[in-house]
Order: C-alpha cells, then sequence, then structure tokens
DNA sequence: CTGTTAGCGCATTCAA
DNA sequence: TTGAATGCGCTAACAG
C-alpha cells in the first residue's frame, strides 16, 4: 500500500486519481476533459469524485507538451506607458482572461534583449503575441515567439499578421476641421519620438489636415510624448507671438504646454491659442487639464484585438489591417 | 535519411541536435546546461555547432516538467491601479525580466473567480507570486498557486510568508506634524474602500497622529480611491466652514476635492484649507496638481520584493515583514 | 465506451 | 566522460 500522490511535491496526479476511481488514466482524462468525449456516466462521476476528494489539479504544462496549446498571451510593450490608457490594457487584460487564458507581459526594448530573454523564457511558447512595442517587425516578432499568431499594434505589420490600429486621420481631420470653424489660421505642432512609424503617419495626418483647411503649420516642436517635453517645447511661445492653435501628438505633452503657458501668461488662459492633445487620456476629464484630444473606442479596440486570438482563422493573409476609427473630443481648451 | 526535425512543428528539438552532433541526447543536454556538467570540449563544441545551425531553443514548457521550474512569476492584482503608481510596475517588471524570470500578470477579483481560471491556467505553477490584491490571505494564495513562495503586498501576510510594505506610519505623522507645525487645529479625512486592510491602517495611522498632534478629526468621508470619489466628497464642504486640513488617503480623490473646490470657491484656492493626499504620484508634479503627498521608495520596495524572489532562503518563517518607509513630499497644497 | 501503448521534449539516474 | 534507460504528467492513437 503506497500512498496516493507523494512523490515530492505532495500534487495528486492524474494517476492517483485513476488509481482511486479505479479506472484507467485515459478515462480521467477524458472524463476531465473540457471537450465532450466518451465516458461512461457512472466512471465520469467515480472520476469527478476522487478528484475532488484529492484536490486534483491537472498540470496545464505538462498538458502543453502534447497539446501545444499553453493558453498564455505574451503582450509585449516597451513601456507600459505605450498601451497609452490603462483602460485599454485593464480590460484587455480582463478579456484575455475571460477566454481562458493568461498575460504574459513582456517589456521588451531593443531586439537584441527580447532575443536574450526569449531564449530562457516561456515567452516563445504562448499562443499569441501582442504587440505593442515598436522594437520589431511582424516577421522578427513571429520568428522570435513560437507562434504564426501575432497581432501587431505598432505599425510595423505585414501581410501575414493581423493588424490593429487607430485610423488617427478620422479624428485628426475632424480636430482640424473643428480648430478652422473656429477660426485657427495657424498653428504649432508637437511631436513625439521620430522613431515610431505611427508617429511618422500621425504627423501626416496632421500636416494633410492642416493643409486641407488651409491652416498655416509654423512651426514644428520635438518631444518625447512627456509632460516634460510639453513643458520644455511650450518655451518656444514665451517670447514671441503665439500661433492660433497648438496641436500636440499626446495628452501628456499638450498637459506641459498648459501648465508651461499658464506659467508664462498667468490669467490669461485658456484664449491665447487653442490647444489640442491626442489620446483623450481619462486625465483629461478631470477640471485642471480639459483638453480637446483624439480618441478611440477602447472597447472596440480590445475587442479586435480578442477576436484574431480566439479565431485566427478570421484573418486571411493580405487583408488590411483593422482600423478604429477614431473621434475627436471638444473640450474646454479648443 | 528523414529531414531533421520536421514533425509538425517544424521546431529542433534536443534530439535533432544529437542527431546532428552524432552524440546522445543525454550530452547535449548537458552541453546546453547553464551549470557545469562533464562533457568533454570535443563535444561541447560539435553540440553547441549543431545547435547553432539548427537555430535550436530548448522548451522550458518540456524542461519545467522534469525541473518543476517554469522561471515564471505571477504578479497579482485587482485593478491595474493597485500598484499605485506606473513607476512602480514598470521598474518591477524591469527587474524580474533581469533576474532571468517572466511576469504572468494576473488580474484577480474574487476568490471564486480566482480558483475558476487558476485551475485551467498555467498560474498555479508559477515559481513565484507577487501578491497586491487583497482578495485573499497568504495560505489561500499558497494553496491557490502551487507555490510556498508567495510575496504578500496586501497586508494579508502571515508569518509562512514574506511581505513587503511600505511603513506609512511614518508619512503619515510627518504629515501631520507639518500641518500642525502651519496652524492647523481641525481636520477632515477622505477614506478609500473600507474593505481593505492596509487602508484600515492608514486610516488608524491618521487618527493616531491627528490625536497626537491635537488636531480635531471633525469629518471621516468615504470614498473609493478613485478621482471622482473625492469630487463628491469635497461638496460636504460646500455649505458650512471648512476645516483646516483635508487628509486623503490617496493623491486621486485629493486631486477631486482639489477641483471641486476650485469651482465652489473660484479664485479662493488654495487657501481655504491645506490638502494633503496619498501615494506621491508622479502627477503631483504637474503644476495642475501640486499635492502634498506621502510615499516611498519605489526602488527599494521593488528590491526587496525581488530578494525574496532570488534568494526565498533568507525569509525566516515568522519575522515580521519588510517595511518600506514613507515620507512626507510638501507642495503647494500643504 | 474502455484500457493499453506510445509519445510530447527534456533531465536525470545508472552502468559502462 | 558517456549513452541507454527511465520518468515528469498528460493526451492521443489504437485495438478491444
Amino acid at each position: 500500500m503506497s500512498e496516493p500522490a507523494d512523490d515530492k511535491t505532495g500534487r495528486p496526479t492524474l494517476a492517483d486519481v485513476a488509481a482511486l476511481a479505479k479506472v484507467s488514466r485515459a478515462v480521467v482524462s477524458r472524463a476531465l476533459s473540457p471537450s465532450p468525449r466518451p465516458v461512461s456516466a457512472d466512471k465520469r462521476e467515480r472520476v469527478l469524485r476522487a478528484a475532488e476528494a484529492l484536490g486534483y489539479r491537472p498540470n496545464p504544462l505538462a498538458q502543453s507538451l502534447t497539446t501545444k496549446r499553453v493558453n498564455l498571451v505574451a503582450v509585449v510593450v516597451n513601456h507600459i506607458h505605450d498601451l497609452s490608457d490603462l483602460d485599454l490594457f485593464d480590460r484587455l487584460l480582463g478579456e484575455i482572461q475571460a477566454i481562458g487564458k493568461q498575460v504574459l507581459l513582456l517589456k521588451v526594448g531593443s531586439v537584441d534583449r527580447a532575443e536574450a530573454f526569449l531564449r530562457e523564457g516561456v515567452a516563445h511558447h504562448v499562443d499569441a503575441a501582442l504587440v505593442w512595442s515598436d522594437f520589431a517587425d511582424a516577421a522578427t516578432v513571429r520568428r522570435m515567439f513560437r507562434s504564426d499568431l501575432v497581432v501587431m499594434m505598432n505599425g510595423r505589420h505585414d501581410a501575414l499578421s493581423p493588424a490593429v490600429v487607430p485610423d488617427e486621420a478620422v479624428g485628426i481631420r475632424e480636430a482640424v476641421a473643428h480648430a478652422a470653424r473656429q477660426g485657427v489660421r495657424s498653428a504649432a505642432l508637437v511631436t513625439g519620438r521620430a522613431s515610431s512609424r505611427i508617429e511618422d503617419e500621425r504627423v501626416a495626418s496632421y500636416r494633410a489636415a492642416l493643409s486641407a483647411e488651409g491652416i498655416v503649420l509654423e512651426t514644428v516642436l520635438q518631444g518625447d510624448y512627456s509632460y516634460a517635453s510639453g513643458r520644455a517645447a511650450a518655451s518656444a511661445f514665451q517670447g514671441g507671438p503665439t500661433p492660433d492653435a497648438v496641436f500636440c501628438t499626446s495628452d501628456a505633452m499638450a498637459m506641459g504646454v498648459l501648465d508651461a503657458c499658464r506659467a508664462f501668461f498667468p490669467g490669461d488662459h485658456p484664449d491665447r491659442f487653442r490647444l489640442y492633445g491626442f489620446d483623450n487620456l481619462s486625465i483629461t476629464d478631470h477640471d485642471a487639464y480639459p483638453i480637446s484630444s483624439i480618441g478611440f473606442d477602447k472597447a472596440r479596440f480590445v475587442e479586435h484585438i480578442v477576436r484574431f486570438v480566439v479565431h485566427p482563422e478570421t484573418f486571411v493573409a493580405g487583408s488590411p489591417p483593422v482600423g478604429v476609427p477614431t473621434r475627436f473630443f471638444p473640450r474646454a481648451t479648443g
């Protein structure tokens, strides 16, 4: 008589359950399988009872050895802020868990570093990789993860992998048109990191929209998406005349610009110029930063991503990236 | 002559490397092992070359089957905001990765839900669980994860698991003492969710400190840590006389109080009462929310956590939780 | 419907 | 130092 389930971990295994239920291991496997498998009601009952009694939990790692699926999804970011707003991330996390998978959060700055730790880690066995970090293009990501299912949100997608991107041009046109209707004739643009493809397109959209509305782009200032860089950029407006409007490619920079101008021109704000941000962060709903902004429906965005994870087959190679339209959200500053 | 490495995944396995290098699988295993194992220089070289040629990557899931270690660390939160500040989370993520492990991020609201998805997921095989969510106590967490190594940050620790907690009393005393020196005699307290142990202690610390400084606690208002709840709570000050100081157990609520009062008493602020927050969020460094706050050294906090993960043996059962002292950070509002 | 058998990819005995 | 054999925990293929 040997004790059931006591190798070293103390964890009962499928074999223990089989022994207690007096059936074969295969029957246990089938009885406990989520998908319906042929098992007599009698034995199924015994298995369930035995599993319950032993406190048995299947080992998903062992399962994955044969099934090739781990129920893990990698979320790859450069910095947490890549996800622009915590609401989006929180929702994504919830939805992924709702479909029975779990999130492996990877912070990846460069391809080199990524290769290094992917070599050792579980990461390259995930069922899917959701990529915000712009450290690599789709082909590289597919190679790095042992998965063909990668969803690109960093703009570096190709024909072989699905991608979800905000359709920024729409919202930008709305914002600029709104400005034009308010009489804006001249503008400054505060941009983020130049290395990003997303940012390049964003800037191009602003240029096109401004031009279409006949607004003169007088100045382009380089920031890095941060509050501090917005403040720094705003010093350009301190001395001479200011443009009619300042467009920032992130809300954080717009916040910096706003605070800088409050400091430069006390009591004067917000009349000196109109201010537009980007991202529609939830903080723009706070009184102190009532920044007109451009955003998209996060629920829909997440919905598309999760759909690709659940039904990869709905993606046909060569189809264009899924666009989630952005909208203009007017607030006090614009 | 069969193609090397082409079952169905196309991924080369250890066996493929062995075949190409003309050695046994055991030799490959040893040659590629991080720890020094007996292998002749000649064969080691051949193995390394073969592995390189094939682009071989060991399968950590298969490894874990025998080693019982996955190099996975679970970070358990209730809501992303539990980590109070993204800076802390971002740093934690980086440090965990630096020690060769990866982060499984779990959003867990209740024990029921947790049990449900832990049953199916990889989560209960992690090497360690770092718990912010107050959904469960240490014993439950140890049971849920197949790990004895859990680090509790939610205040629900016991003698058997390490814990890291901010020593909040220090900073609170500093803040209250500072207020007293400024002539504060009466105060209101805006609290967060009552269900949390951390919150209970925080409130107790405020009461003790106020009492010690002879400040009368006139009002206690219930919030939920959010900006909106702060705004709502502040309506209590709209009608009658206001206390000399308002202490909030989160910066977000303090921001809400601040904005509400700016709306009630335009132009009057910040003289009507002093305002103190909690968490020392980075946004309190922005001009618009210059809220005096209480915070701790995030680098040290993370350092302690990671130390427990790397050297679990440094924890001796029964030792008290590691405290990271908080400090008072005075700003314009206090 | 059931049990037996054979792997999944790897680390680890144990003889040699 | 080496390689053959065994097993980690589980699923899948096959006969019965």
